[in-house]
RNA sequence: CGGGGCGUAGCUCAGCUUGGUAGAGCGCCCGCUUUGGGAGCGGGAGGCCGCAGGUUCAAAUCCUGUCGCCCCGACCA
């Protein structure tokens, strides 16, 4: 059965939402396919729905060729699987936490590893019983601190998450393979263009960890890509370790006076000015910036650590967390300082004339970090942890030592790549798959283990694989979009073809009438536009909104006998004759 | 949590500076006309001006407080 406009539950909206920014958003409220309900949650109209089925769709197609059975958990959980993980205290404000009349705690679900893991120690003892992989499409709910993009970034989403259970290193190597390659049929499919990069295992805690990255301007992630291939979060870039240089016969260290340079900058053009370099001037990368940190540890512990990075870097925060998790990172504050004797603010370095001030063996006890390009041999211009006094000539494994190195700094444009594979370029992208190895975390932690061929218990390694379903339907909505309106691939639109008719000569509406019904009986999904009263302006610009790729227009050509395909994309319209009209939109649509 | 902006009809907004009976366009309903790019005319429905308190003869407008929303950042995946 066609679905007639006349009787659609919608309502186009002339003018953009007031309250929405991107694209997607925009469009998908304006052409009634969603509406937002609370920050970050919105209610699914037919046209929405439709869109969602389409994507879902393929989803579980690809899933089943991958092996994955499909299941459904409730998504309002009780509390204590995610207490034995440690996680309900470990998400903080971050999920949704309610309580039943008895006053116990529940939550609703950001992610399901731990019920997915207590369903399968349940049923099954035996190697015999694996590999499996089980997956879901469900709602997730997420109390992000700021929802914002429409669908790109909401408190409820829908989410497909996967898990796999193995016995061995091997088998989960394999399961975790079957998901990637699943993930990249799905977004082909999709039509999304997607990178994948090397994540950070990070927080969920495990071993091997890849993301598939849509790049678009309005992505929140950064990520770099080489000439030669290499791909990375930014979180996850390591930089290109320079080679030591021998420390030959460099000249001692130097301390020189110097007031007023509170930056960088001022520094610099002070010892240009004061002591210039014989073969070329100095610069900020001469200059080792020592940031002190504050971290807090899981158990509540704080400490201070300097981190020592070239100067013409600055501190990249989310380096920094990934660095240092699970521990909180944060800028030292002055009650920080006011703790630690022997820091002269403005001036740290790792050298005084008495010894070492930075590093565990030193006068401070600060745990010091370096930056991983300040390796043996370089010369540096740093803080002398002394008021208004800097020092340079100071040679890096010669002069002072650290405890290790870190990755805070900043990435940018041109910084090698790790692998050689040349200087990389920075994007901006937007996560819409993850996998990952989780490794025996979970299992550990729930007791999941089986009988290995010894008889023998084992551990069981898991695999975790997400795929954002209502996110990838709005990035594709934003990546497939005009100044019109929506233009969404034939795979996920809510119709394969939408049938204007226009004018007000019954002939007209009998012939797209009788267009509907033939294409509705070979089974095309037909939107059917037969609102009598309604301008065709009116019909056009719906049909631009909506964004079903194929229309046809059954109007004035058809006293000619004619009737006009519209493609949406590229805007072309083909007279057909009208007896032909029904064939050549099914060439059209399954060509 | 920090910064900025905004809460007035279903939607987009004006009115607030300078207090005096609630406005426009779009949408919606009725009638007539109109039908290939968001029609015309006539008639109509629709408002706790976010909420609370205060000032005042009188508050959408001024003051105080509060709640909410959007954007940027922080945070989060």
């Amino acid at each position: 059965m066609s679905t007639r406009m006349s009787k659609l539950f919608v309502r186009t909206l002339r003018e953009d939402p007031a309250d929405a920014e991107v694209a997607s958003h925009r469009l998908l409220v304006r052409a009634g396919y969603i509406r937002r309900q609370a920050p970050g949650i919105f209610a699914w109209l037919p046209l929405g729905l439709r869109v969602r089925a389409k994507v879902e769709r393929i989803v579980r197609e690809e899933m089943a060729n991958a092996g994955a059975q499909e299941v459904l958990f409730p998504g309002l959980l009780p509390r204590e699987p995610y207490e034995a993980t440690g996680r309900w205290e470990e998400y903080g404000d971050g999920i949704f936490r309610l309580k039943d009349r008895k006053d116990a705690d529940y939550l609703l679900a950001p992610t399901h590893e731990e019920v997915f893991t207590l369903m399968v120690k349940d049923l099954y003892s035996s190697y015999k019983d694996l590999p499996l992989t089980i997956f879901q499409i469900q709602d997730k709910y997420r109390d992000e601190a700021r929802p914002r993009a429409g669908l790109l970034r909401g408190r409820e989403f829908s989410m497909k998450d996967a898990y796999s259970f193995d016995w061995t290193d091997a088998g989960l190597d394999e399961s975790y393979q079957a998901q990637r390659d699943a993930y990249e049929r799905i977004f082909t499919r999709l039509g999304l263009e997607y990178v994948i990069v090397a994540a950070d295992a990070g927080a969920m805690g495990g071993s091997k960890s890849e993301e598939f990255l849509h790049p678009t301007p309005i992505g929140e992630d950064t990520f770099v890509r080489s000439p030669g291939g290499f791909t990375a979060n930014v979180e996850a870039f390591t930089t290109l370790v320079p080679e030591s240089i021998p420390f030959g016969d460099a000249p001692d260290p130097v301390v020189f006076d110097s007031p007023n340079t509170p930056t960088i900058k001022t520094l610099v053009e002070l010892a240009n000015a004061e002591q210039p370099r014989a073969d070329r001037p100095w610069t900020a990368a001469d200059t080792l910036k020592n940031v002190v940190l504050a971290l807090t540890h899981l158990d509540g512990t704080r400490e201070l650590v300097v981190v020592g990075v070239p100067g013409d870097r600055e501190v990249d925060m989310k380096r920094a967390e990934v660095q240092f998790q699970p521990a909180e990172v944060e800028p030292a504050t002055e009650a920080d300082f006011d703790r630690v004797a022997g820091l002269v603010k403005g001036y740290i370095g790792p050298w005084s004339p008495e010894g070492p001030v930075l590093g565990l063996d030193s006068a401070t006890d600060i745990r010091y970090l370096l930056d991983p390009r300040v390796v043996d041999g370089t010369a540096w211009i740093t803080g002398a942890n002394e008021y208004e006094k800097h020092v340079f000539g100071l040679i890096a494994g010669r002069d002072f030592t650290s405890d290790g190195t870190a990755e805070i700094a900043d990435v940018r444009e041109g910084d090698p790549a790790p692998d050689g594979s040349g200087p990389v370029s920075l994007d901006r992208g937007t996560e819409i798959g993850h996998v990952f190895q989780l490794g025996r975390k979970y299992a550990e932690a729930l007791g999941l283990q089986v009988l290995d061929p010894n008889g023998k218990l084992v551990t069981v390694t898991m695999g975790s694989y997400g795929i954002g379903v209502t996110r990838n339907l709005a990035l594709i909505a934003e990546a497939n979009a005009d100044d019109r309106g929506l233009v969404w691939p034939r795979a996920v639109a809510p119709f394969d073809v939408h049938i204007v008719a226009t004018g007000k000569d019954d002939a007209v509406y009998a012939a797209a009438e009788a267009l509907a019904a033939e294409l509705d009986a070979a089974g095309v999904e037909v939107l059917y536009d037969d609102r009598p009263k309604v301008s065709p302006g009116v019909k056009f610009g719906d049909a631009e909104l909506l964004g079903v790729p194929t229309i046809v227009i059954v109007g004035k050509g058809l006293a000619d006998g004619t009737i006009e395909l519209w493609d949406r994309k590229s805007g072309e319209r083909t007279p057909v004759p009208a007896a032909d009209a029904a064939s050549r939109v099914l060439a059209e649509i399954r060509g």
